[in-house]
DNA sequence: CCTAAGGTTAAAGTGAACTTGAAGGTCAAG
DNA sequence: CTTGACCTTCAAGTTCACTTTAACCTTAGG
C-alpha cells in the first residue's frame, strides 16, 4: 500500500502521515526499490488509533510513549502496563469532565427553551448566564 | 476581584485571562479608577466552563460563538439554540469515540497481562499490536 | 517520447494558543 | 520615600501540529 492509498483510506494528508513517521509514531516503514513507502494494512488502524487518542486530548509525544516501536529492541512490559493504566485513568477523568460539560450544555438549552418567548433581550441573557454560573463546579480543571 | 486573585482561584495565568478577554471570550471587564481590572465572582465559573469546553475539543473561536456577550446588543435565540444543540451532538460523538479508545486500551491491557510471563519479546509485541489492529473501527475519525 | 499523477527530501511557512519581555504606573509596608 | 508585589499595554517569542514549497525522481498511459 502506497502513501496515497493509505491517505485516502484514513482521510489524512500524506504529509501528515510522513510527519507522524518523522516523529517516530509509525516506526520504520518498508520501502520499495524506487524508494516509495510501502505500508502493511494495519497501518490504517494504527493511524485511526492515533487520531482518536489525539482527539481524546493526548499530545503526539504522549501517544508515542504509549505506542510500542516495532523496530525497538524490546518491550518493558511493566513500564508499558503502568503507562497504559495511567492513560486509562486520564481517559476516565476526561470523560467525567466531558459529561459535566454536556450536563452544563443541556441545562443551558433547557433554560433557554423554557424562558419567556417574548423577553429575549439582555436581562434574559444575563439570567441564563448566572444560572449556569451557579451550578456545581462541573468541570475539574487541570 | 483583581486579576491575580482570579488567576489563583482558577489556576490560569493572568496573561491567559487577559488573552481570553482580548479574544472577546470574557466581554467587557470593569475597571477600577487606577485602571486595574475588577472581576465579579462568576468570572471564575465562566473560566472553568471555557477551559472545560476547550478540553472537550472546541477551539476558542467556537467557544466564543457559544458564549453570549454580556455587552452585545442582544441574543439571537434560535441561532444560539441551534449552535448549542450542535455542540451537544459533537460532544456525544466525542464521548463515543473516547469510550471506544478506552475499550481499546482495556483490551490491550488485558491482552498483555494474560500473555506468557516469559515471552516478553518482540514477537509478543507484534501479536498484541496485531490484535488491537484487528478490532472494529472503534474510532470515528473526523 | 511526453505528460500527468504521484512519490521523495529538506526546509520554510502557518495558525492556534499562549507566554514573555520591555517599559511603565499603583499601592501597602517599613 | 523607597522597596516589592502587583497592575497596565503592546509587541514579540514559543510550542505544537501540521502544510506548503521547491527541486527532483518514477511510473502508467496516449
Amino acid at each position: 500500500m502506497k502513501i496515497g492509498e493509505l491517505a485516502r483510506e484514513t482521510g489524512l494528508a500524506p504529509s501528515r502521515i510522513r510527519y507522524y513517521e518523522s516523529l517516530g509514531l509509525i516506526g520504520a516503514v518498508e520501502r520499495r526499490l524506487n524508494g516509495y513507502r510501502s505500508y502493511p494494512r494495519e497501518t490504517a488502524q494504527l493511524l485511526r488509533i492515533i487520531t482518536g487518542t489525539q482527539r481524546a486530548g493526548f499530545s503526539l509525544d504522549e501517544i508515542r510513549s504509549l505506542l510500542p516501536q516495532k523496530s525497538g529492541a524490546g518491550w518493558d512490559r511493566p513500564k508499558l502496563l503502568t503507562g497504559l493504566k495511567q492513560k486509562l485513568a486520564d481517559l476516565a477523568a476526561l470523560q467525567a469532565s466531558l459529561a459535566a460539560t454536556q450536563a452544563d450544555l443541556e441545562f443551558l438549552i433547557a433554560r433557554i427553551e423554557s424562558s419567556p418567548p417574548d423577553g429575549d433581550c439582555f436581562d434574559n441573557a444575563q439570567a441564563v448566564l448566572d444560572d449556569v454560573s451557579q451550578r456545581q463546579p462541573a468541570i475539574s480543571n487541570a
